[in-house]
DNA sequence: TCTAAAAGTTACAGACCGGTAACACCCTAG
DNA sequence: CTAGGGTGTTACCGGTCTGTAACTTTTAGA
């Protein structure tokens, strides 16, 4: 009989896996830690054992979900060795299949909205976290031979955070159903000066 | 002796315009019923009469922010009359100083993001007022004579949107700080087709 | 098998939340 | 002046939240 998400591992690793699903499905501000450690088949008083504040899990939680997306750059790199445009053109069809169905957005993003609070430590993080990202693509823009390197990679990004935020207001079927195109004109105007 | 942003107008006229400016610099889950009427020199009470919950101060919230975001496009329509390529200019203008400073960002989307319960009263009226404003930009960009109108409506809309919620994940120094020329360049090359 | 650490259990503190009841007040229209 | 609606005040309800204390049970390793 095992709990869904929550198998006999260790408690502490129950508790990060369950919090990260449910923080991204019910907000942050809208889980509690009662309800996390109850879904992961364990207890509050573990839960503190092992984070010493709400705010410290959801840090780690952060730490982890982008762990999870940095896998997926390693994915690239393997289904095409060397070859950094069709890296691109990977990663265009990766970001697209995170705009269908029901997902609640990018995590990160998402914590940045909702934790208003300057001082919040997951705000040192999401920033963080959000400049390798950046980093990376800009990276990748530049290795695939493209000249305005930055730039293309910066109108990516805010054309996939907004797809993401759109998908969130007005739906699936929304703006963010153009995404592909939009990111694969782009790419080719780039690649074309 | 003026209370800032409460003037001696009527109760529910100061707990609306209060609302709305905490709710969007502290979240809508961050600011309780009792902080509202206080910073709007009432109570609790009143707030009770005027609205039947805090759902619904919401809903009336993102519908004041949307009715003042509706007197902008006029601005435009007045500032060039008939000039429709000139209005699309001016979004983008008037988009970009939506991403100096602090801001944190449009407050439907925000709303989408924090109020994760799918059946809250908020969800409707973000849907119709996103979808409103969409059609806006659209008939816009077609009326200026642009081909592909709904798709650079969409695409212009996604990009402000990223680059709203790019900012408070990563700062205004982020990909948000390139969206002029972005759009600028877009329109361009929507132009030349 | 014995021991020590990890995990579970129960209860609780203290704060905050949305929402309501009862009552006193004030200000304006008639 | 008076009546009545809008407003202010206080107290309260029931619920939820993060975080802790004290204690018991289970688990794993030597």
């Amino acid at each position: 009989m095992s709990d869904g998400v929550a198998e006999r591992s260790r408690p502490r690793d129950r508790i990060l896996e369950t919090a990260q699903d449910m923080f991204h499905k019910h907000g942050i501000k809208g889980v509690g830690v009662d309800a996390i450690t109850e879904a992961a088949g364990t207890n509050k008083m573990t839960l503190y054992r092992h984070f010493e504040s709400k705010d410290e899990l959801v840090v780690e939680c952060l730490r982890a979900t982008a762990a999870k997306a940095s896998r997926i750059w390693d994915e690239f790199e393997a289904q095409h060795p060397g070859d950094k445009l069709a890296q691109l053109h990977a990663w265009v069809q990766k970001a697209s299949q995170l705009l269908s169905a029901d997902s609640r957005g990018c995590d990160m993003a998402n914590a940045a909205v909702e934790l208003t609070e300057t001082d919040h430590p997951a705000r040192r993080v999401i920033k963080e976290l959000k400049e390798a990202q950046r980093e990376k693509l800009v990276a990748l823009c530049r290795d695939a031979g493209i000249g305005q390197a930055e730039l293309l990679a910066d109108t990516l990004s805010l054309l996939l955070e907004g797809a993401r935020v759109s998908m969130q207001s007005v739906g699936a079927e929304g703006p963010s159903a153009q995404f592909v195109r939009m990111a694969e004109s782009l790419i080719a105007s780039f690649r074309a000066r």
